[in-house]
DNA sequence: TTTCTGTTATACTCGTAATATAACAGAGTT
DNA sequence: AACTCTGTTATATTACGAGTATAACAGAAA
């Protein structure tokens, strides 16, 4: 799996990783079960620092999407993936309500919010079966 | 328009402000021509900085939702709203993608997504005729 | 013993958020 | 003309988070 980081972006380097390992075991490029690079073999093949690559893990292990075995490294989780409750479909609505808002300010049409919506949901579906990371 | 500030929250006040009032202009609570409050009128309103709202102000300013009468006050852009143009669009989806991708990754159906998607659309233009600000 | 792993601790730089004052320029009112 | 409102600009300060840099620790495997 090739992981970009923008250092030019104004999302912090650990968001971006984590947001790219989500989308890897959403795709399923990452595999359950499947090991991780470990923190510093990560850090120093993309030029940033242990910590960074380490609070990345560290929100996903909390997150409930991958499982810290203390020398074996962090693996994708394997059976079992976090559930979509509550407190998530709270946090999607308060996350999605800000966008919406300037959508319909600027005069979208639903169809298309909602096309636009489907195509980030399908395109995930869509790249299945991938390489190593 | 009621406008709650959230200090424990880790969103920048601007932006919590920026947001409310493009849902305002989203659900028509703010009519176009309308007047908002002075910056340090909203600022002592809300017991925060007269910067703090002025970085709002700009903000909507340059993403075309308000107009600045310099004596008048910032006042709800009337009569051509901008337009959700292709960057638009893109930047709504890069935002969307990762949301996607935890949604896909906790094992979200489709259409449970598209549900939420929705109703964040919707819930704008239900709540329709407001009173003044 | 050596080498890998994650983990923890400390310290530093840098940029942004937020605040606090202060002053300026333009337009309206008195 | 004086006053008052508006946004705007400038400067300084505090606080916090992001990111980096070292260093050391504990457990497991070779």
């Amino acid at each position: 799996m090739i992981i970009r980081i923008d250092l030019e972006s104004d999302t912090p380097i650990y968001n971006q990783l984590t947001n790219q390992i989500m989308e890897g075991i959403a795709t399923g490029e990452l595999k359950p079960g499947q090991a991780l690079p470990s923190v510093r073999a990560l850090a120093s093949d993309l030029g940033i620092n242990l910590h960074t690559v380490n609070k990345a893990y560290s929100i996903l292990k909390d997150s409930g999407f991958v499982q810290i075995h203390r020398q074996k490294g962090a693996v994708v989780q394997a059976g079992g993936m976090p559930p979509a409750d509550l407190a998530f479909e709270e946090r999607l609505e308060r996350e999605l309500r800000p966008m919406a808002a300037e959508a319909v300010g600027r005069g979208m049409t639903e169809e298309r919010w909602l096309a636009l919506c489907r195509q980030a949901f399908e395109q995930l579906h869509a790249r299945r079966e991938g390489g190593t990371i």
